[in-house]
DNA sequence: CTGAAAGCGCTTACAG
DNA sequence: CTGAAAGCGCTTACAG
């Protein structure tokens, strides 16, 4: 490892103090009111040095890391990459570096990542918490860490958080399919108590109150099983003639069932998901879905993020989503 | 903020040296060959006023921040989203951080990635590098900070790597194309210098030194425009019965676009593809692929990098793929 | 305009 | 078995 060059030897080359040097270099050079041949001298003498600041040194000094940690469900999930590829792309701007967990859904291992992340002295978080996390957020609250919550957000829990118009949204894309004539649908969502999925699902009861429907809740952890069930039921039993999915990954297991059963989109039943997948344009009718505005909500949750740093305000922000119903080109 | 415990208040608070403190909670104790009542004692008090250790004031003193860098072309692209999934759990398992970049296959922002993360101090790279980088990863080898590639590697750069025995691959898909009878092939990559690509085209024209075949390279930035033109002469002009996407973002555009020009796979034209997609399934016929061991790739990949952050020993492994030609349960 | 010095929270020889 | 102390590389009042 080649040996580093430090504040000390820039200072010890052209005979100043290191005070002076970080002054300069740090860009505060009025603040310490360097003469400017100096301040000259030292910026040649970085150059020449190939002076990299040591961030290490400066965050046990300054007790900012300039890191954020973003713990998303599974950072292998797309919905949730694409979140992440934003929330990087934003934070870079600031300077800020990005750390990623995958919480799997999991109150547990979202404590543990946090607490990893905390011992990293992470400056904020942001992040999209499975069920039953609210006592991990309240104590990252309660630490007085800025947190700004992403896609999900808890009613009982005052932190910042940015999220889509969910209830508005399903209302829109509902009432797309009334319009197109369908009389009797189903909503298979996760039995979940986060406020996304409640707002999803109340979206489609008020759009449905007219009209035949039923929901459906499914065990996330018993998904695969459940998912094929419910389908079964829906398809003998209730006869929906359209079945909506409140989430990406629920989209994509319940077309490929539906595909495997030999049942045609939108023939034979219609089919409206909620989040984009590069599936739906394989459709001989591209499905209807709802876009959330994914690199809107990465860019917000740093903006907030950021400003929260600061003054620490909190801010709660809702963004509206696109329904995307086109026809094959 | 609540203020934090540090070594020196537990030491104060049963009036030891921070020494003895820093010997026992960070398991050296017989090393500091520390009283058993002691170490008792700073253990109790550590937990009761909930000392958590300082990482910063850590690395700063060890030289060691517990870090990687991972930097792929994109993590909002499926692929790479596994492996950074798969990194994080690996190295998590190791009390290692990730920090992630996307380099969108630009050597320049490769660059700029890896001097933010080399002023962050990480103790290696995880690197999935764009055509055209040889530099920047001599330029980490030289200064002795551990290294492994993934993915993808440079024939004349000697450092660490995992990747697919690429050529191998493709040349058993390719072969089984033959075996089923197409006589007429056409190869769809990018046009770059990387290894990977190089072998994956070697695989496909050994294979098919006995039959027709035709390789195409298109230029990545113009991939949307290049692609259908490729496309429509392999149609009209080639004639040819198959075509072999060499990515998983040139297979799903490749097929994208075959779709929507109606042609029906694999009756009108078969099609192999590198790397798994969900849109796969979604065929009639599920897409011939060639499925890469994404999660061992990103074990190994931790594996010789922590290796070599020990022993510096340079490691270059190839894992083998799956031919995935399955039809219609 | 500039320098000497303290201190962030650790680790680790060194001396007893 | 234990303590005093130096030092990692910075920042930042303080004194001149």
């Amino acid at each position: 490892m080649v040996k580093k060059v430090s504040l000390k030897d820039i200072a010890q080359k052209i005979g100043v103090s290191t005070a002076l040097v970080s002054y300069v270099l740090s860009g505060n050079e009025e603040k310490g009111r360097v003469g400017k041949e100096t301040a000259e001298k030292i910026r040649q003498a970085a150059k020449e040095l190939n002076y990299q600041p040591n961030h290490i040194a400066k965050s046990l000094k300054t007790g900012k890391t300039n890191t954020i940690g973003l713990i998303v469900a599974d950072i292998s999930n797309p919905f949730f990459a694409s979140i992440a590829r934003g929330v990087e792309d934003e934070s870079g701007q600031f300077g800020l570096t990005t750390i990623i967990g995958s919480s799997d859904e999991s109150p547990e291992k979202l404590k543990n990542l946090v607490d990893v992340f905390i011992k990293r002295q992470v400056d904020g978080f942001i992040i999209s918490p499975p069920d039953h996390s609210e006592e991990t957020i309240d104590y990252i609250i309660s630490l007085g860490i800025p947190i700004c919550l992403i896609d999900r957000h808890f009613e009982h829990v005052n932190s910042s958080y940015v999220v889509t118009d969910n209830k508005e949204s399903m209302g829109k894309a509902v009432s797309y399919l009334i319009e197109l004539g369908y009389k009797n649908l189903a909503f298979i969502g996760y039995d979940s108590s986060l406020q996304h999925m409640k707002d999803r699902e109340q979206g489609f009861l008020d759009a449905t109150a007219s009209i035949g429907s039923k929901v459906y809740k499914i065990n996330f952890n018993k998904q695969q099983a459940e998912l094929g069930k419910n389908i079964q039921y829906i398809l003998k039993t209730q006869k929906a003639d359209a079945i909506v999915f409140a989430t990406n990954t629920l989209s994509i297991a319940g077309l490929k069932y539906l595909t495997q059963q030999g049942v045609q989109i939108p023939d034979d039943l219609n089919v409206m998901c909620f989040d984009s997948s590069e599936v739906y344009d394989f459709f001989y009718h591209p499905i209807i879905h709802v876009k959330q505005p994914i690199e809107n909500l990465a860019k917000e949750s740093v903006t907030i993020l950021t400003s929260q740093m600061k003054e620490n305000t909190i801010q709660k922000k809702v963004l509206s989503s696109e329904l995307v119903a086109k026809t094959r080109a």
